[in-house]
Parts: C-alpha cells; sequence; structure tokens
DNA sequence: GATTAGGCTTCG
C-alpha cells in the first residue's frame, strides 16, 4: 500500500509494518543504499503545487524537517514524489503533517554552492519502487479504526440542501445553525434536534432519535460541522424534513476556520477521505463570510442583569433541592457583575468539596436546573466541565427584615428544550474546555479573597449558612449602609480619598471615593438616555415615537418614483394601504450577487411606512432603512430620523458631521447579509451617534458632597443602553439598581411633589 | 416495529 493514513497515540505509530522497519536519521542517508526495510520521518514544513512532466507524470515537492530535539546537522530533506503517489498525496498532505517514508531513493548529497542547501538531501519515492508514505493523523482521539486506506469502501455522494425530495434517504454536509443537545424523549429514544444549512442558503431541520445517547450527533455549538449518512427527507406541514433511518450516522467537526479537521464520531469505523477534509474546509470558509458568528457563548463577567446566554463552566458542587429542582454550583474563573443568589439547601445533600467552594467565595454562581434537566444534573460529576445552553439570568432585588435592599443574580435552566436548552459535559480534549483550565488555573484567590473583604464582606461573613427548611430561598444578605454594596474590579491601585479634599482640589484628576448616593438626576430613563457623537462630543435626546412617526411622516411625502425601483442592487414592490387615503409604500429588497437573501439576513429600504409599520418589518427583516425617492436615486430621510432600524433598535447619525452619500453605495459593502450599523453608517457617509446614559450622581462621603457626571457609553452595570428602550426586563433591571443605589423609600433629598419612580 | 419531535425561552 504506497499511502496509509495512521493513528497516533501519544506519538506512538500505531502501524505493525513501521514497527518491524528501522528508523534513521536524516543524516545517516547516503545515496545509494536500499531503504526498503528502513524509514525516516519528518515533520511537512513546505509542500510545492503538483507539476507535470513533459510526458504528463505528476511531480509533488515537500520538504521535511526533523524533529528539533534531533542532533543531525541535516535538519530539512526534500522527498520528489511521482506519478500516482504524487497525486495521492497531494491530496492528504497538510503541512505541519508528521510523515514517514520508506522504499525511496536517496538522489544527492547535493554539494550545491546554495549556502542553505548545504546539507540538503534529495530523496525520491514512487509507487513502483514500492515507497510507502505513512501520514500520522493529527490529534486522533476520535478516530477508532486501526489505519485507513485512501481507496475508499463506498463512494458517498452529498446532496444540497436546495435539492433535497421527500421520501429520499441522502447524505448531507451542513453548518449547524441551532441544535437541541441530545434529551431523552417522552418515547424509548433520546432525541437532537438540529438545523443545518449549506452554500444553497437552504436550511433544514432534522430530527435525530437513538436509543444511544453517544450515536447522535456530538455537536457542542452553532457553528459546527456535521455530516449525515443515511437522512431520511420527508414533508410535515409542507416543511422539508430529516429524520434519522436505519443506519444513520454522524461526524462533527469544528466550524472555526484553520482549527484541526478531527472528526467526532462514536462509531468503530467510519468513512473519512480527502475530500471529506475539503469539504469541511469549504463549509468553514462559506460560513465565515455568510453566518454571523454565535454570540450566545458568554463568560460569567458579561452576563446581563436579565438574558439567555450558553456558560462554559466547571461544576464544584450539585444538590438535590426537590423533585423538580436541582442545584448546581459552577464558575468559570470570572466574576459575575452582581453578587449571585444563594440557593437554601441542608448542608448534609451538597456534593462536592465545600471548603473549595467557600474559598472561591463569589466566584461560583448558584445555578437552579428544573424539571427534565434534574435527571440530567443528577448523573453530572463534580469536577467536570460543563455547558449549559440557554441559561437564564435575573435580577432580583430582596427585601431583607431590616428592609434595606440587596440584589442578587438568580440563574436558572427552566425545563423544557426550547431554544436548546440542556446540559451537555464538555470532554477534556474540547479546545474551549482547554482554554477555562487556563483561565482557572490562573485565578488569584488572593486577590480574589481581598476583593471580597473590601467590597462585601457581608458575605464573608454569613456564607454558607443553610437552613434546615431545604426549601429555595435566597440568603438573607443585609445591606448594610455602611458598607458598600458594589463589586470594583479596577482601579484597585487607587487610594480613597475623602470627598472635602478633592473639593479643595483641581480638576482634572482622578481619584477613588467611597460615598454615599443622596440623590440622582434625571428622575426617569428618557431624559438619562441621549445620543452622543463620538466625533464633535455633541448631546441629543433620543426623538420620542411621537415625533419620530411626524419626521418619518414628513420625510416620505414625495410618491415612490417608478423609475427607481428594481434595479441592479434590489428588487422593489408597492404596497397600497385601504383606508389611509391609498398611501404608497415602496419595498426595496436589497440583493446579495444578484440573489434575495433569506428575510433574516436581508436589508429592505422603505418609503412612505408608519413607525408601526417599519418596526413590524424590523422584526422579520434583519435591517430596515427609512429612504425617498430623490433626483439622481433612493435617498436617506434627514439624520433626525434614524438611518438603520434593527431588531427595533433605531440607529442614528450626528446631523453635523455626516455627509451623506448615495444609497447605491450599499453595493460597496462585499457581504450584503450581515449589515454591521458602524459599517452600512460608513458607506453611507453617516458618522453614526451612540446611546448613552447620562446621570448626575449627589454623593456624599459625611465629608462633603460631590455632583458626579456620568456618561456611560456601552454598560452600565451590564446594561447597554442601545437595547434598554426595547427591553422591558433590561429597565426592570436598571430600575432595582437604582433603587438600590439610592432607595427611594429612605431618599433624603427627595423633591417635594416628585412622587414618581426612577422609571 | 412504532414512538419520540416536528427548534421559537419560565413564570420556579
Amino acid at each position: 500500500m504506497p499511502l496509509e493514513l495512521i493513528k497516533e497515540v501519544s506519538g506512538v505509530p500505531e502501524v505493525q509494518r513501521l514497527n518491524k522497519l528501522q528508523k534513521l536519521d536524516f543524516r545517516a542517508l547516503q545515496p545509494g543504499c536500499d531503504y526498503s526495510k528502513k524509514y525516516i520521518q519528518g515533520i511537512l514544513s513546505l509542500i510545492s503545487p503538483l507539476t507535470h512532466r513533459g510526458n504528463g507524470t505528476a511531480i509533488l515537492k515537500i520538504a521535511l524537517q526533523e524533529k528539533e530535539n534531533s542532533n543531525s546537522e541535516v535538519k530539512t530533506i526534500y522527498v520528489l514524489f511521482f506519478g500516482k503517489l504524487a497525486k495521492d498525496c497531494v491530496q492528504v498532505f497538510y503541512q505541519g503533517d508528521t510523515i514517514a517514508l520508506t522504499g525511496f531513493v536517496v538522489l544527492s548529497a547535493s554539494s550545491s554552492t546554495n549556502r542553505d542547501s548545504k546539507h540538503s538531501l534529495f530523496l525520491k519515492a514512487f509507487e513502483d519502487f514500492k515507497s510507502t508514505v505513512y501520514v500520522f493523523l493529527k490529534s486522533v482521539r476520535n478516530f477508532k479504526t486501526e489505519s485507513m486506506s485512501l481507496v475508499p469502501a463506498t463512494h458517498y455522494t452529498y446532496t444540497p440542501l436546495n435539492q433535497l425530495k421527500g421520501g429520499t434517504i441522502v447524505n448531507v454536509y451542513g453548518v449547524v445553525k441551532f441544535f437541541k443537545p441530545p434529551y431523552l424523549s417522552k418515547g424509548t429514544d433520546y432525541c437532537s434536534v438540529v438545523t443545518i444549512v449549506d452554500e444553497t442558503n437552504v436550511k433544514l431541520t432534522c430530527l435525530l432519535f437513538s436509543g444511544n445517547y453517544e450515536a447522535l450527533p456530538i455537536i457542542y455549538k452553532n457553528g459546527d460541522i456535521v455530516r449525515f449518512h443515511r437522512l431520511k427527507i420527508q414533508v410535515y406541514k409542507k416543511e422539508t424534513q430529516g429524520i434519522t433511518s436505519s443506519g444513520f450516522a454522524s461526524l462533527t467537526f469544528e466550524g472555526t476556520l484553520g482549527a484541526p479537521v478531527i472528526p467526532r464520531t462514536s462509531n468503530k469505523y467510519f468513512n473519512f477521505t480527502s475530500e471529506d477534509h475539503k469539504r469541511v474546509e469549504a463549509l468553514r470558509v462559506w460560513a465565515s463570510n455568510h453566518i454571523s458568528p454565535s454570540s450566545t457563548l458568554l463568560k460569567l463577567c458579561d452576563v446581563q442583569p436579565m438574558q439567555y446566554f450558553d456558560l462554559t463552566c466547571q461544576l464544584l458542587g450539585k444538590a438535590e433541592v426537590d423533585g423538580a429542582s436541582f442545584l448546581l454550583k459552577v464558575w468559570d474563573g470570572t466574576r459575575t457583575p452582581f453578587p449571585s443568589w444563594r440557593v437554601l439547601i441542608q448542608d448534609l445533600v451538597l456534593e462536592g468539596d465545600l471548603s473549595h467552594i467557600q474559598r472561591l467565595q463569589n466566584l461560583t454562581v448558584d445555578i437552579l436546573v428544573y424539571d427534565n434537566h434534574v435527571q440530567v444534573a443528577r448523573f453530572l460529576k463534580v469536577g467536570s466541565f460543563l455547558r449549559i445552553y440557554s441559561l437564564h439570568t435575573k435580577l432580583q432585588s430582596v427585601n431583607s427584615e431590616s428592609q434595606s435592599t440587596l440584589l442578587g443574580l438568580e440563574f436558572h435552566l427552566h425545563g423544557g428544550t426550547s431554544y436548546g436548552r440542556g446540559i451537555r459535559v464538555l470532554p477534556e480534549s474540547n479546545s474551549d474546555v482547554d482554554q477555562l483550565k487556563k483561565v482557572l488555573e490562573s485565578v488569584d484567590l488572593t486577590a480574589n479573597q481581598q476583593l471580597d473583604r473590601i467590597c462585601l464582606p457581608e458575605y464573608e461573613d454569613s456564607f454558607p449558612t443553610f437552613s434546615s427548611s431545604g426549601s429555595v430561598s435566597l440568603y438573607e444578605v443585609e445591606r448594610c449602609q455602611q458598607l458598600s454594596a458594589t463589586i470594583l474590579t479596577d482601579h484597585q491601585y487607587l487610594e480613597k480619598t475623602p470627598l472635602c479634599a478633592i473639593l479643595k482640589q483641581k480638576a482634572p484628576q482622578q481619584y477613588r471615593i467611597r460615598a454615599k448616593l443622596r440623590s440622582y438626576k434625571p428622575r426617569t430613563l428618557f431624559q438619562s438616555l441621549k445620543l452622543h457623537c463620538p466625533k464633535c462630543h455633541s448631546l441629543q435626546d433620543v426623538p420620542h415615537d411621537r415625533d419620530l412617526d411626524i419626521i418619518l411622516q414628513d420625510g416620505a411625502t414625495r410618491t415612490p418614483d417608478t423609475k427607481l425601483q428594481n434595479t441592479s442592487l434590489y428588487d422593489s414592490e408597492i404596497w397600497t394601504t385601504k383606508d389611509q387615503g391609498e398611501r404608497k409604500v415602496a419595498i426595496h429588497f436589497v440583493k446579495n450577487n444578484g440573489v434575495l437573501p433569506l428575510s433574516n439576513n436581508c436589508l429592505i429600504l422603505i418609503e412612505g411606512g408608519t413607525l408601526t409599520e417599519i418596526c413590524n418589518l424590523s422584526n422579520k427583516f434583519h435591517s430596515v432603512i427609512p429612504v425617498r425617492s430623490g433626483i439622481e436615486g433612493l435617498e436617506l430621510l434627514d439624520l433626525s430620523a434614524p438611518f438603520l432600524i434593527q431588531r427595533k433598535i433605531q440607529h442614528y447619525g450626528c446631523k453635523q458631521c455626516s455627509s451623506l452619500r448615495p444609497m447605491q453605495n450599499l453595493n460597496s459593502l462585499v457581504d450584503k447579509t450581515s449589515w454591521i450599523p458602524s459599517s452600512v453608517a460608513e458607506v453611507l457617509g453617516i458618522v453614526p451617534l451612540q446611546y448613552v446614559f447620562v446621570m448626575t450622581f449627589t454623593l456624599d462621603d459625611g465629608t462633603g458632597v460631590l455632583e458626579a457626571f456620568l456618561m456611560d457609553s456601552d454598560k452600565f452595570f451590564q446594561i447597554p443602553a442601545s437595547e434598554i428602550l426595547i427591553s422591558d426586563d433590561l429597565q426592570r433591571s436598571m430600575d432595582m439598581i437604582m433603587d438600590m443605589f439610592c432607595p427611594s423609600g429612605i431618599k433624603i433629598d427627595q423633591n417635594l411633589g416628585e412622587h414618581k419612580k426612577f422609571f
């Protein structure tokens, strides 16, 4: 066999034949010797493109480097492969591969004048010479075969997702767009729902069943690439779907560009050729240009007070709470922006190293998992690495007996499997686990304890206190008015300065203070939210919906110009409203390379729509730009109106700093499916405004009173200013945060007649 | 051999 792919376990080749041969150092090679029972081994450092001789014989030239620990003077040799062997090798060789070679001929100990190749050797290999090449597959934990011949036993064909027909059994490749990790169905099997997409931009939802958990695809995150064999295609409710059929098998690959192509499967035998390798790489390239990277994977330090996200963590402790809920104590080495709630349990039932958990203090969080996830949680091993999908956070304010409030961040994995809710154990070989381990090892516990002493002494004193009731509740942690309630993670190097000292000194200076928040202004959220220009630093109010509707109507009084419809950039449609004076609304669907993308990737330009219509359309389409018919072409409205609306978020531009360019410039965006606001703004000549919270805090530390002007562009206690208008939950969280800083019931400087709460 | 689920957040 001229070319073999072989498994490498801890660097030991697993091929009998190779073990029988004698391994040679590069320096031992010389012309004229018989190398049929000897082999050399090295790392592929260079692969030249395949060339052909005059008579048509293919030639492949590679450079091979000896492992660094070798004492050999000759570090690099060159190998020339001829004929079929050259063609086969070029299919499987990848730079960095380790290969072994036997049955070759040493051409010359080159005495070239070239200094670099003074000691270089050329070897010649071709099939007729009984040359054999062994390619060591990198990191092949998942390969169960002893060795694989390049000659495929079966040739598989793969059907593009836009060519599927009901009633057929097919093989497919795809990028995972959505998945539910395997869970026990109500029948006899495990179930996993996986939605994939390929270059045809067609999606396919697959229902995968197996009595064997391991037999279902080993998907860790969206963007992974899967290969399904023997998938049955059927039609359900007019939608094409895939379902496991007899003999179903799958391979899963990491979707990251450049990552090693290692198939994940529990199958002992499977077919994997260089064609598969290329297919995976092609899908990776396509996905990197057409699918926005999954953003649901978060670190604990980045979680918002109200959201769903995926968490990669290590399990530190677990406890049965009751039949319907189960407690998991986990960490990921980072600190949440708010202290985690603490679930009360009887101390006897906690499995895990309690003293270790205590040492980690606020680096651990408590997660309650419910219903169907309880049975999974019961079998989890303390110390294992987990990914918890669609974990829900909720900020809760708790009134303790002394009427003071505190905030706790709750973590829930609700019952059911919608949105892929579930838990999956990650193997140690997972690259995300690898990264996590490094973070966990580098956590400085001494610093952590100091931080807790400074900021949260109440946690240290009361942790852990378990009630004997066994019911779920929060630690009754009292917010002591004399102690800081927030976590300071930055500026630790600054000494604390009393306000009276600051008042005597000249600005600008940096200080660290500790003071009570006596009051804050403005008193309503809408007044505190502003639009800020990063260029001219102007601040302006966010237009009210009422005014915006008028601006939109005024901006598009002209009737849509039919001459400006259906261009190379977009397809157009005119809608006429009923009972509204036959108002005409023109919608222009922007194409991607001449093809209309799916609605969730599609940008539409709208002429004459109302705010409500635009908001409704922004739910269905990726982005909406309000426009009007101009003389040269479609143009943006006055910048009093948003220049882009995405998921109900209105993006504004600065009137002073922008100089508008024609809509046709959208053509210069290469990828017309991702519509990043800053990129859209750039091509349209707009300087985008950012949403900011602007507030004045009146601070008092007993030595003086200081007015502090706060402007936060991105995240005020993890709450993004740009999203607060579209989320009732975030507004509630903001309410709680402000109420904790400055409890409304006991405000000292409460204005007379001011009964409104903050929001 | 059929069933499971058929993505589309809980309400603790």
